[in-house]
DNA sequence: AAACGGCAAAATG
DNA sequence: CATTTTGCCGTTT
């Protein structure tokens, strides 16, 4: 989320660390508000002090979220994630973003599949733009929309981490090449 | 108001 | 087949 509103409310930003690397999660009173790939960048741990009784809430979330990220990253389907705070999105974008937690592991839809099921079948453009602003990457899975023609799409964090989501849960694409990966299962 | 995308279907070579 | 053109729509600047 390129919008700073979201980091506004972050209160806590931890280091999940999985066997694919440390992810960084970030979280606001409301619950889980960010998600981010491994990366070489330097994070502060703590930005503001937990008040009230949230320090017990905060970390069974972190463990949540671990233990939902590990069992993303393994392809299976997610028993119960952390409260997902999604406030910083637009009523569009929440409205793609709820779509996308009904698609299960090993199923895949097209962009303009989803325009249609958030009831602007048009909107297929639009979509993309909104999974690629998806605070939650790989626990809200936009990793599993993929072009209408067979080929992989976009994906925010690198092709490379889409295609093994996707093998992960069984789905298989070629290497990419020119830009359009073939789908062989 | 204009430009910009994780798109898609049609047209074109 | 591959590449280009055209239409689309929410978001960002």
């Amino acid at each position: 989320l390129k919008n700073r509103s979201a980091k506004r409310n972050w209160i806590l930003s931890a280091a999940i660390p999985t066997p694919d690397g440390v992810f960084r999660a970030s979280f606001s009173e409301q619950g889980l508000i960010w998600l981010g790939f491994p990366s070489h960048r330097v994070f502060r741990l703590v930005i503001s002090p937990p008040g009230g009784n949230l320090a017990g809430d905060l970390a069974r979330w972190v463990l949540l979220t671990q233990a939902a990220l590990q069992n993303a990253l393994a392809g299976v389907a997610l028993d119960d994630l952390p409260p997902l705070d999604l406030s910083a999105g637009t009523p569009f974008q929440r409205r793609v973003w709820t779509a996308l937690c009904a698609i299960l592991p090993g199923e895949t839809r097209t962009y303009a599949q989803l325009a249609l099921a958030v009831g602007q079948p048009q909107a297929s453009r639009a979509v993309g733009q909104a999974c690629g602003a998806n605070p939650i990457p790989v626990l809200i899975p936009c990793h599993r929309v993929v072009a209408a023609h067979g080929g992989l799409g976009g994906f925010s964090a690198g092709l490379k981490w889409k295609q093994l989501l996707l093998a992960r849960e069984g789905i298989g694409f070629s290497y990419i090449e020119r830009g359009v990966a073939r789908r062989w299962s």
